[in-house]
DNA sequence: TGTTAAATAATAATCATTACTAATTAGGAA
DNA sequence: TTCCTAATTAGTAATGATTATTATTTAACA
């Protein structure tokens, strides 16, 4: 990872994607960090050296670095709370093309933990596992539409 | 799961909250759903019978009915988007009190796959492990803080 | 049955994110 | 290098989920 300014400007034109001088400060922003920043601490950090910045570039630039893939975001339902009132352990089957969120039972994957080195003084309260993939309806339509490349999914808020 | 309206008249009771009529509707919309519905989801099917309801009052018993341990909110960082430009394979340690989300790496856990007829007709392209809980700092501030009740953490959107 | 603190509903405010647009610029062609 | 053009930027406005505020209603308990 961290990947040199011309590895990352390759990326960019294989996609046919313009390589600015923000994208490249906002992505070793990113690069930087080990807090997984949000679109406004970015802003913050790379305001210092391009006081013009606007956020439409920040939200844009991490839309980019996606696209060529180099980056993601970690928060896939951050677009709007969803809730459960199965309080059984479960765990999550999340299509990407629909959205639909199915309940998983396994036993093999409760009681699930990280080895005592990696997680070192943490108190562990709970474990969150998902799994994502497209379900059957999905899969079909996409062999359907042999099309244009974006892929069928996106975290996007809808508008 | 699924409990009884005398059931959850008790849980609230110990927690000195109201029980309302409004509020067991919306939790029956909530249990009855396998789509873990969202706010406005549930607003709408308990609008029907409750043509005054209001977003308010449904946000407010979903902070109720987590506060009392009947339903839980699974899109843990749904109040913004957060990014990572670490594309190696790995997992998330999260504390729920400083927010702090660490990279994990844990060989055992790559590689993890639900049994096959859990995820029936499922392609699986991806598997998000998160592990919720109190890292060092944060375990050693609430022993200090021999209060409340209120647990630390919260996934409310801050203002 | 009366009292009171909590819940409701209506409305306004907040804020992350997206949309729009004129001005600028990267990247390829000449 | 210079020119051309489509993509990007920055500024601003719009959108929409969520939270705050407040007068009115109501659950719970004496």
């Amino acid at each position: 990872m961290n990947l040199t300014l011309d590895q990352i400007r390759k990326h960019f034109r294989k996609r046919g994607l313009k390589f600015t001088n923000q994208r490249y400060a906002i992505y070793r922003a990113l690069a930087a960090s080990d807090r997984h920043p949000s679109a406004e601490d970015l802003f913050a950090k790379v305001k210092r050296t391009f006081p013009a910045l606007s956020m439409n570039t920040v939200y844009n630039t991490l839309e980019a670095l996606q696209d060529v893939g180099v980056a993601s975001e970690i928060s896939l339902w951050h677009d709007r709370a969803r809730f459960d009132a199965n309080q059984s352990p479960h765990h999550h089957l999340v299509c990407l093309g629909c959205k639909k969120i199915e309940d998983l039972y396994d036993r093999t994957l409760d009681g699930l933990s990280p080895s005592a080195r990696a997680s070192h003084d943490y108190r562990i309260t709970a474990r969150r596992i998902e799994f994502h993939g497209y379900c059957g309806d999905c899969q079909r339509k996409l062999k359907n539409k042999t099309g244009s490349g974006k892929s069928a999914g996106s975290t996007k808020r809808r508008r």
